[in-house]
DNA sequence: AATAAAAGTGAGTACTCACTCACTACCGCG
DNA sequence: CGCGGTAGTGAGTGAGTACTCACTTTTATT
């Protein structure tokens, strides 16, 4: 975990707050939300999962979608963070010579917090639609920030000439298919083969680089 | 719709067979489905939408489930059967000359389908996760006939040296994961924003070919 | 027109749901 | 020890839930 994964652990995380029986739902519910949905998931089942009364839950979370965000808010604010959070001048200049570096430290930094949370993002994406506040609370204070950051950097590399020149949102998403695509695939879709990573990121690198080179003629060289 | 989607259509649809009642049922519970979730979905409340008794439901459909099934079992069929059925040798000699082609050919073909089921698509994907049987069906009869055919097309188009030489499985996933990303966006994420689909169609397939194409260092063509 | 099968109905059934509340157990503080 | 506040409990509540069934209406067949 970088510093500034910490930095942002201490400033959203109040874990240290909660009673051992509040964990053990949390536990309870990620797991239960995650495997059956929210809405198939019942707060009895949470409470017998928690080895705790069903009034316990109802004590913490007034209901239980309260007990959904509470799960899922702090998760998007950790998620988008980094990109928000860091400098952007230290990022463009000093960090990442190349839009390639930039790119590899974004897979690298976000591999291991993907990794740990990858119920809670699920529980999240499946929600999303069925929420209208989850959306907007998303789009609100994290989205717009980060597309924002996001058109910068992408700006920022089209202007070295590192990167082709099509409109900002089309090259964001490529670049985030292309990525997003990767993760969706290694962590959801096919866990259980026996991934050699070091090998795929390199595949979706290159292949991300190539795509995006400035020019629209390509050649082989020898 | 092209003479294959004809063609299909007739081998799996029965429609036909429906009483007016009947569309109106499954037409209420997509939308409802689509707009809530299936578990969040009451029968009643289909009932009601469609104009009908609750009874007439389960007259028609045993259980809830299976109205669910009904819905989304033939149009993944649909969705992935002209991929099965189209005569390879055809496809890969005579239509397709080129992998550009066949992806252009691609896009095109499905995007209508796409497009007209929408709904029935988000529910397939939004549930599959939480039905065991459903991503059982998926793999047996469609998921592998489709990837095995997807492997010879794409090792097709390899020994032509069209493309490059990675590994099967991930030139799938690259490509995979940029085409449905666009359509992700388009119709999912930003189906209001005003698109060129011409031109993003044009950007993606073009960063896909340089991507893909073989050769691991690329030099502009002045 | 007679008859049987199929389609449609809606009140009823057993059960589950999220949530409440009166109560007990434990904790730190004087 | 006494007191106040918080944590925890589990039986209880009314509003749903998927599904059934005895019955009526429509449709097809002769």
């Amino acid at each position: 975990m970088t510093k500034e994964d910490q930095m942002i652990e201490e400033m959203f995380n109040h874990e240290g707050d909660l009673t051992e029986r509040q964990k053990k739902i949390l536990a309870a519910a990620i797991e239960s939300f995650a495997e059956k949905g929210y809405s198939a998931t019942s707060t009895k089942e949470i409470a017998q999962k928690a080895g705790v009364a069903e009034g316990t839950i109802f004590r913490h979370y007034k209901t239980k979608k309260e007990l959904l965000m509470s799960i899922v808010t702090p998760m998007m604010i950790k998620l988008m963070a980094p990109i928000i959070i860091k400098d952007i001048n230290k990022v463009l200049n000093h960090d990442h010579e190349t839009f390639e570096d930039f790119i590899r430290a974004m897979i690298d930094n976000r591999r291991k917090f993907l990794k740990n949370n990858v119920k809670i993002i699920k529980i999240f994406i499946q929600e999303i639609p069925f929420h209208p506040e989850l959306k907007e609370q998303f789009m609100e204070h994290v989205g717009s920030k980060v597309f924002t950051r996001l058109r910068q950097i992408i700006d920022h590399y089209q202007e070295k000439g590192q990167i082709i020149n099509l409109p900002i949102d089309t090259v964001i998403r490529l670049t985030g298919s292309t990525i997003i695509g990767y993760f969706v695939t290694r962590y959801a879709i096919l866990p259980d083969a026996d991934w050699d990573d070091e090998a795929e990121v390199d595949s979706t690198v290159r292949f991300l680089m190539k795509g995006l080179a400035p020019g629209g003629v390509i050649r082989r060289v020898h």
